[in-house]
DNA sequence: TCTCCCTACTCGTGTAGACAGGTAGACTGG
DNA sequence: CCAGTCTACCTGTCTACACGAGTAGGGAGA
């Protein structure tokens, strides 16, 4: 836990690495306190800029939440979600629950999903090619898992099959768009999912209650029926440490 | 472009907007180089402590980048690997390719593959119990694309499977450890696989030459025969923006 | 007893200045 | 002409200080 100065490693770096090992090794479980920045200043011998610095390290890195007037504390591991194919399974629909709660149930945990936008329009480029369309209906939301946001969500569907099931008039089914897509007949047959993650933009930031930067999740998903046709693009940014993805297929034929 | 102090918004994430936006819309486009930290500091009025700041949450976001002696920039965007199921088929391994370079060679871009480690050892009890077995072998990799480092790889195999085909003694087969696998007759079947994100470590993030606390995505695959025994289990850490995961599967019969 | 205010402590933001270390181009001496 | 040095400029690290704002608890006053 000493500080060596004329080390080649900066002292904020020092600093960072000394209280990410007592995080790790048990010093400071989750839930607790670490010492406030002036203990610190005087336990290292340097300044409060300076242990600023190191503890912005741990914060970026999620092991540290500091918490104005109150202190810094080591959060406690968050529930993940784990995001299986067989959210999608249609006894899931017949229980009433769209792909999520069906996740979030599994683990005991309360679910909402809050309509942030919903509306018909042009569609942006790389959407209307997938659906075939110019102009489309999408709906955007923000779930929110054991009352912390967990993902936003934009759902798109073509107009012409909009205008069909009545989706953005408001009709509803259990089990979410892909129930009602089905109960007019249109039988979802295959998906296909892209994940990637990145830092979270500002404005994702502040609609997930993250901090700016924090890794996220983002998936794009084709429901297609049986002819290779797309029913629903889906697009969704994920909190990155509440979210795992789970898929499990057969070795390619070839 | 203006800063107003008196805003609620505090000056250095005004500053970061006002920086972003403008990379956004082209001013400083991929390649560029910012103005320096003295001449921001002249341009918004505020101190160079303060520009400093502003310009850490671009970085933390992937949109710039500093060099000690030279300047700022604004990155050329790297190229994507896609990781696709297909990257598994036996019609790429024949062609005497392991997973990834399956993918590379589809963007035309070089890679190599650095034995950092290899070893028998006893396995971690999430491995063990995955594999039934407590000890086993394992290659610790790191992957390059482009002469850029790209993901860290653990490959774990049984150890009563490792001394029936010799991997550890340096067999070796067309198409990586599944080739040599399926000519010893041990066909592959399934796979599972578990995608996540988090920041990266301080190790990994020297491994990988990116910043601390960047994200990563880390992939968990269990390679199963027909009998639902797992042959291999791997576990990778990948740089984020460098790869994405595509998958294709049926909907779920129920 | 209850309410309000004051105080002490916490983290958040911003200023001013100093020195170190890396880069690149100009300049100097051979 | 060439090699080495010098200089200007850039980012990286650290000090010292000031003020703001949120939190929590104790004490004074009604």
């Amino acid at each position: 836990m000493r500080i060596d100065p004329g080390s080649d490693r900066p002292v904020y770096k020092q600093i960072a690495d000394a209280l990410r090992s007592k995080i790790r090794d048990g010093t400071y479980p989750p839930g607790s306190q670490l010492p406030s920045e002036p203990a610190l200043v005087e336990e290292f011998g340097v300044t409060r800029v300076t242990v600023r610095r190191g503890l912005a390290i741990l914060q970026q890195e999620g092991l540290i939440e500091a918490i104005r007037g109150k202190g810094v504390f080591v959060p406690k591991p968050t529930p993940v979600l784990a995001m299986r194919t067989s959210r999608f399974s249609r006894a899931a629909r017949r229980a009433g629950k769209g792909a999520l709660a069906a996740e979030a149930e599994a683990l005991g945990l309360s679910w909402r999903s809050e309509l942030l936008e919903e509306c018909t329009l042009e569609l942006p480029p790389e959407v209307a090619e997938v659906l075939g369309e110019p102009r489309g209906a999408v709906k955007r939301r923000r779930m929110w898992v054991a009352d912390v946001p967990t993902q936003l969500a934009d759902s798109y569907l073509p107009a012409s099959l909009d205008d069909e099931i009545g989706w953005s008039r408001g009709e509803q089914a259990p089990g979410g768009v892909y129930g009602l897509l089905e109960q007019h007949g249109h039988m979802i047959a295959r998906f296909r999912e892209e994940l990637a993650a990145r830092p979270a933009d500002p404005e994702e930031a502040v609609a997930l209650h993250i901090p700016q930067g924090s890794p996220v999740v983002t998936l794009v998903r084709y429901a297609m029926d049986q002819s290779g046709r797309v029913l629903e693009y889906f697009d969704s940014v994920a909190v990155a440490d509440k979210h795992r993805y789970v898929y499990e297929f057969d070795a390619p034929d070839d």
